[in-house]
RNA sequence: GCCCUCAUCGUCUAGCCUGGUAAGGACACCGCCCUUUCAAGGCGGCGGCAGCGGUUCAAAUCCGCUUGAGGGCGCCA
């Protein structure tokens, strides 16, 4: 590997950026790194009917909460720009030409409609279809003859015959006999040019290294060394990298949940863990025993030859596994502010009502709950006692704890001696619980338990007194009256 | 259908290239301990080299076939 490595990342604004993206660009922003190389973005939108400006904020957004930052590319400027293909038109014009001049290319008039129909009649026939060069035996006056009314026309590129083997850094030699490749189309009749021809002159031109891309690609690259051919470019060096699936073993969608970065933003996972985690799936560093990497460990170790060569099932449980542990590392300053943008987000809170006060309430809420939080969003899913007085009583859990025998009784005097204390702290609280339930010759848990329901009106949550205490004394008192209240309604 | 790729516990993986340790770890799951609920933590358990054939004293590891899985076969990228 001579020369300075130059990756890229080359996403599609037809989307968001789902998890799939988000690996390749971790992998080629790791390689980059950590050969001392440059990490370049390009913006592939030569789909102008399915491209969108939102949809490359949110592309960029997702690569910038994921620390992947950009040394070429959108904002960050760079010698070989525009990153952006839309941009690139002149560009591509001036290679097609070139093509055309060599014999490489050539305008193909049929319609998709005529295409469709040969197509399908040739695999009814059982037949696999190529393209069959129906336009190639045009003379080049009845090329003029067509082109001069405007007729709308593609520029297909001209398979040569024999066989196109490439190098694959993870698998080897790939080879593919050109009668696979069929005449496939590098110029749109809309003037936009195709990926497979983008992408060749603009790797090409960017002086990119090395191509790491997702393995659906594999079938793309003899045509695409084809064309690196015949442009007269060098070829980089491709590597492959395995997909991620879904649980039904297929390619991660939708339908496995959401597979976009920005869900996984917004219900409070950690970027570190994500970034963890999805460098764990097909990479790992050979340290048997090691699975939390941060970002620099990633940097510092990433190679390609420990990439595996099989495509990997994306498991929640194991990003809930790791997030967790993440959290629990994180700094309440930290976590309060993603909770309070999913606060402001889900409408629970407005911006601004964010005072110091209600910041260093939540980092307080964050504080007890971040032992057993898989993602932050679970305070307000599970948890939404924290911000919300009017909240439910679990109606088993009501049944079972607050109707229990005495249970009123308890509560009251539970009350009345939090009511007295001067300092609501931890230690006072448990001290009255404590001291009650040996004067009342019951179990602690029998006031415990009661008042956790009473106060929260779920049975799980964090230890009782430091939920009492994150809640505060007004709050909690009101709040044994309310579950009195509910209580005497039910009798 | 054709072409390409891949194949170690349910899942992510180490080991494979440079054949020779009871095939190691993590998540999940189950049990026990701890405990104020839920977690966390500790201890233990469950569970795998897809199959067949070959090479070899010896195969997860090398070779072949089969099977299975994924991907591609667009004026999408």
């Amino acid at each position: 590997m001579d020369g300075t490595v130059r990756a890229r990342f080359a996403p599609s604004p037809t989307g968001f950026l789902h998890l799939g993206g988000a690996r390749t660009s971790l992998f080629n922003w790791a390689f980059a790194r950590n050969n001392k190389g440059t990490f370049i973005l390009r913006i592939e939108d030569t789909d102008m009917a399915r491209s969108t400006d939102e949809s490359v904020d949110v592309i960029l957004d997702s690569l910038k909460w994921l620390g992947f930052t950009w040394d070429e590319g959108p904002g960050a400027g760079g010698d070989c720009g525009p990153y952006f293909q839309s941009e690139r038109r002149g560009i591509y014009k001036e290679y097609l030409q070139k093509l055309l001049d060599k014999g490489h290319a050539y305008y193909c008039f049929c319609t998709p409609e005529e295409l469709a129909e040969r197509r399908e009649k040739t695999l009814a026939e059982g037949n696999n279809w190529r393209y069959d060069r129906h336009c190639l035996r045009l003379s080049p006056e009845e090329v003029q003859g067509l082109l001069t009314p405007g007729k709308k026309a593609v520029l297909r590129f001209r398979i040569p015959e024999g066989t196109t083997t490439f190098i694959d850094m993870l698998r080897g030699d790939i080879s593919f006999h050109n009668t696979e490749l069929d005449d496939f189309v590098i110029l749109k009749s809309d003037g936009m040019p195709t990926y497979n021809f983008a992408c060749v002159v603009d790797d090409a031109l960017m002086h990119i290294t090395h191509v790491i891309r997702g393995d659906d690609h594999i079938s793309n690259t003899p045509r695409q060394v084809l064309l690196y051919r015949a442009l007269d470019f060098c070829v980089p060096e491709f590597a492959h990298i395995p997909m991620i699936l879904g649980h039904d073993k297929t390619r991660l969608s939708k339908r496995h949940g959401s597979p976009s970065v920005t869900y996984y933003r917004d219900k409070g996972y950690l970027p570190e863990a994500m970034v963890n985690y999805l460098a764990r799936l097909s990479w790992a560093s050979g340290e048997e025993e090691k699975e939390i990497f941060s970002r620099e460990e990633i940097l510092d170790r990433f190679s390609l030859d420990q990439v595996t060569k099989h495509s990997a099932v994306f498991d929640l449980d194991k990003l809930n596994w790791m997030n967790s542990l993440y959290i629990r590392q994180a700094s309440n300053a930290y976590l309060a502010e993603i909770l309070i943008q999913i606060l402001t987000q889900e409408g629970l809170k407005k911006v601004e009502e964010i005072t110091p006060e209600f910041r260093s309430y939540c980092e307080q809420v964050v504080s007890v709950m971040k032992e057993r939080m898989k993602y932050v969003a679970l305070i307000v899913e599970e948890a939404r006692y924290f911000f919300d007085d009017t909240y439910a009583f679990d109606p088993a859990v009501f049944e079972k704890i607050l109707l229990e025998e005495g249970v009123s009784q308890r509560l009251k005097l539970c009350r009345d001696e939090f009511h007295k204390l001067p300092a609501f702290t931890m230690e006072a609280t448990e001290d009255v619980v404590r001291k009650l339930s040996e004067s009342l010759n019951v179990k602690a848990t029998k006031l415990i338990h009661p008042l956790r329901v009473a106060v929260s009106g779920v049975k799980v949550g964090p230890g009782l007194f430091e939920l009492l205490v994150v809640l505060g004394k007004e709050r909690v008192l009101s709040r044994i009256d309310r579950a009195l209240q509910a209580i005497q309604g039910k009798k």
